[in-house]
DNA sequence: CTCGGCATGTAAACAGTGTATAGTTGCAGA
DNA sequence: TCTGCAACTATACACTGTTTACATGCCGAG
């Protein structure tokens, strides 16, 4: 019955209370409500159950679009690489000088990272995440590349265009960056001698430890 | 019944089908099955009653002598910090000039957490640990204390012993050890120019690492 | 030596979780 | 217009951590 008004509802942009049976953005709406949670309460705190409640349907219905929970917390992973690619990719283009560059994109990870605690967390969570997946590795890999090209700016401006430092330097720098901001969300740093806000202690902190561990040029 | 035999059978070591009915034992038990656990499944893989069942106790047992899941792992965590500390101290008393004591320090501190990358993880995911636990917290930071050493060692030696160089290189320091262990747990590594397992890479690639990013002496 | 207190264990129940299955709805293309 | 199939519901299952009431038996006080 009510045949009429064949193509009538098919966006219904938020249904809170809907009374159509099928949701007609369903997809969306799950990957916002995951990103909500995570945002709330970490990796930890989310559960499939919860993120079909804020959306209004049943538990099983996310099945049909991710397939587990791992698939839908993999598209959320996907968009966090996706958004750090950027944020790294501004940090590059609007530095000058490629030591500004590093130090900008080192800021902007950390950033990134303690922005979005919860969803940093689960980008590197594989655990929660779906394994082999192609579009997850592409994503994670493209951020990289972003690193890549300013160490290899780094190196080429100087003096001797080192080919062999380029992979410890990335190396070094990723993991100086990775390290920092797992130990900043863990709340790892708060018993040292930086006494700030979070915020505060990325603009302050990141760039002395970066021009105290990088070579001299 | 079988009020035979008193006080016949109070140690038992391990009681794989015992027959009495307390344990004797079951909070070493609890721990070394939790510990077996997260060797065998990481932190995820972990629950407390496949602890409580390889201890061969009933599901409501282990909250007697933790209180909680978090109590058990807490007491995990602890005991891996300790294995922690002792072996950057190792590292640091075996080595000679305050440059070895370092990437000493960063090698036992990256195999310690590929060794076994479980409890290295769950030693950093407080939202399975008791919060504010002092002991927890006294045991990281014992293990701190020691890269501090080291790294006042490294200051102290060069030309300027400069005070307020300390805290950027040791928090840088401790990012990148703490940084590489969870790239390489995450499998994230293998897709770099570091071919060899993830002994080898430890062994190779940190010193490199760190003697890209440690200021020249 | 006996006997009660209490730490240590069991058993069962509860509210959660993710997922599989069977059934229902209704859009979309032939 | 009809029908196939994607999308959704309802239910059930196995699992989790924790709580409750109860059982056991060690250990020290009288």
């Amino acid at each position: 019955m009510t045949t009429m008004s064949s193509k009538s509802h098919l966006p219904a942009e938020k249904d809170e209370g809907r009374d159509t049976y099928h949701h007609g953005a369903l997809r969306s709406a799950l990957l916002q409500a995951a990103t909500d949670i995570l945002r709330e309460n970490g990796p930890e705190g989310f559960s499939l159950r919860e993120a079909a409640r804020r959306a209004g349907v049943s538990p099983g219905a996310p099945a049909h679009h991710f397939g587990s929970v791992a698939g839908l917390l993999t598209e959320v992973a996907i968009n966090g690489f996706v958004e750090l690619t950027e944020a790294l990719r501004r940090a590059r283009t609007a530095s000058s000088s490629p030591g500004s560059q590093l130090r900008s994109q080192g800021e902007s990870y950390v950033s990134f990272a303690i922005g979005a605690p919860g969803r940093f967390q689960l980008m590197f969570r594989h655990d929660l995440l779906l394994e082999n997946d192609e579009r997850l590795e592409a994503a994670g890999q493209a951020a990289l590349a972003e690193l890549e090209t300013s160490i290899r700016d780094y190196l080429t401006t100087g003096l001797s265009a080192d080919e062999s430092r380029l992979q410890p330097l990335l190396l070094g720098a990723w993991s100086t960056v990775h390290g920092f901001a797992h130990l900043a969300i863990d709340g790892k740093l708060h018993t040292m001698a930086f006494p700030n806000s979070l915020v505060h202690f990325v603009a302050q902190a990141l760039p002395e430890v970066l021009l105290a561990m990088l070579p001299d040029r």
